[in-house]
DNA sequence: GACTATACGGAACGATGGTTCCGTTTGTCA
DNA sequence: TGACAAACGGAACCATCGTTCCGTATAGTC
């Protein structure tokens, strides 16, 4: 999911067993309670789910930023890696606008997502801006394929995209207006394609 | 703007002089702040911005969230004049899409905005419920007008509209987004319209 | 099995920010 | 102008939460 075999920061050496493991316990439960709660969990929430004191989160990830840094790098490159894979195959159309209700889709679902879509680049450090500039590349590719097709207006840039679907992934974060997804991104969907 | 000549709560005397004109200082300067800087100010802040010192900001609001309640109000029976004021004046269809422009126009400059839209019905008090619901109405009337003028695509609900324009001031709110805004609701507009 | 570096847990600390309290000030009315 | 209720200011209070510290436990190694 998140990270492999990890060394420790200061000397080159492997990360001890325990230490591994609770690592990873705590990467999972900040996945889990972040997409659930929102980044404004309190840390000893995460810790708790862990089955770990505070002190080893903090021995893991030197501020509650930077663990969820690690996430959200996780996620964009999650991302990244379903836009690529959606490149070059099949109806270019079809899959830009996939892709597009897939994002939707998964802001339900893990509501720290909008953070990597919205907030990311305002608010964090350079961990994230290079993935983050990865997936809008990968986003523009996908875009410019549909646009090349003629399945979508070539008068759009590819941060209007992105700002409509953040857009759209913020309101899916609320409960009241997360029933409404689906139409929200298929109306969307249908300002986006070429107008006949 | 906010309130006319007040009374106190558990007396029905009138205010005395001070007092008014620093409950008035109180709500307009908090308006410009939460406006400015959204609703994470703390409130010294505003009652520096108000002259006032916090006692007498608790005097007049018993808690930080009763005092944005007032604002919100405030804010949301100013929209529902304006929509109201829209309806059965000239080309409905041109009055409903002027309507959403002029929303999203204001979210940019009134973050605090953005709450009316989308935060307002699920975290707040009995006091918003019923002038959000007036809004609700006067939006669905000026929806109905133009879908039935053959502007607007007769499968779209009410609440999809509000998700969408909520959707599309929250992402006002941030900076980076905010450039984008016009060409937002053009799409949004566009995908709202009757397919050809 | 013993030794040591590594890691653990969680109490304690400090900053932030909403709310309260009370001694002082001021408007109002006679 | 004097008296009193009403209102004021802001220090102090308390809860929350991120972060640090240090005594204890344990994995890895000889």
């Amino acid at each position: 999911m998140v990270g492999g075999d990890e060394v420790t920061e200061e000397t080159g050496r492997p990360l001890r067993a325990d230490a591994l493991r609770n690592r990873t316990r705590v990467l999972e439960a900040a996945e889990a309670v972040f997409a659930a709660e929102g980044l404004s969990v309190p840390v000893d929430v995460i810790a708790e789910k862990a089955g770990v004191g505070v002190g080893t989160l903090y021995r893991h990830f030197p501020t509650k930023e930077k663990l969820f840094e690690a996430i959200l790098v996780a996620r964009i490159t999650e991302i990244t890696e379903v836009a690529r894979a959606r490149l070059n195959v099949g109806d270019a159309g079809a899959a830009f606008f996939g892709f597009l209700e897939y994002l939707v889709g998964e802001a339900v679902l893990k509501r720290d997502l909008i953070m990597a879509l919205a907030d990311a680049g305002v608010e964090f450090e350079v961990a994230v801006a290079p993935v983050k500039e990865e997936m809008g590349d990968a986003v523009a590719a996908l875009l410019r394929a549909a646009q090349d097709a003629g399945a979508v207006r070539a008068d759009v840039e590819p941060e209007v995209v992105m700002s409509l679907i953040g857009a759209t992934c913020m309101a899916a974060e609320r409960p009241d207006m997360a029933v409404c997804s689906q139409a929200m991104v298929r109306i969307v969907c249908d300002g986006l394609k070429v107008s006949r």
